[in-house]
DNA sequence: TTCGTTGTTCGTCGAATATCGAACAAGCTG
DNA sequence: CAGCTTGTTCGATATTCGACGAACAACGAA
């Protein structure tokens, strides 16, 4: 792939509040949040989102940059994992506040994982 | 006063998550919202921020149709203050989250209250 | 009524963002 | 090596955002 040149992962010291705000200020990037949420490493393979690939590639490199997600690269494909600590570390108790606000209206619900049936109703 | 015809106000149910963490993603809006913190309804006359007027009033506005803050007018001037019941109903600990946050690194820093001497030097 | 005060709105600019499709690059696989 | 898979990057748009100064509107005061 290409490269993924130059990750970059800001250290936890680096984070940025606002960008950190921005970052988890979309719909989509609050749903692939959500999808993380378990502390789960996901494959990009694993993601689907009702855009193109280059879209939420994109997304995903704007949440790697803010410090939000960790991408991991092994041979051909990708993994993600949210860096939820380190989050943790500096914002105290915002991913949760996120977390539960998100769920409780379903935001970002249009991203889902391979295996979900149809987003919203996973069980049946 | 230009009129502030129509303030908007989304009511406690229609608060969209993604538009309350955008309008929370600027430091001079963050920096605004800690200058409300502590409840008080504050004078547009006392906010002080490094940005033209309009400038801040066009993130006063942001702050107000996200659903942040609810604006009162009296007479020629008004009056902002943070919606922080509202948001607290919604979105439970968000808003104390960003605050801890943002005190700790002291994240819109040039906004402060006209009787404040030199932002972070409150006292001497 | 004529000012002065106080904010809002307008027009404009440059920068950033969201999206897409196409081209590209890096590993596997055959 | 040739080809396939998997993401990234590159334009190209269209939209939005932040910022500013100037014009405007509403209210109180002289």
């Amino acid at each position: 792939m290409g490269a993924m040149r130059r990750a970059h992962h800001p250290a936890t010291e680096e984070l940025s509040l606002p960008e950190v705000m921005a970052a988890l200020s979309d719909p989509l990037r609050i749903g692939l949040v959500r999808l993380l949420a378990d502390g789960a490493e996901r494959g990009w393979g694993e993601l689907r989102a009702p855009v193109a690939k280059s879209t939420l590639s994109h997304h995903l490199r704007v949440l790697r940059d803010a410090g939000v997600t960790r991408t991991r690269q092994e041979g051909t494909r990708c993994f993600v994992v949210l860096r939820r600590r380190d989050l943790e570390d500096r914002f105290p108790g915002l991913v949760e506040a996120l977390l539960g606000a998100a769920d409780a209206e379903d935001v970002g619900g249009g991203v889902h994982l391979a295996s979900d049936a149809g987003s919203t109703a996973a069980c049946r």
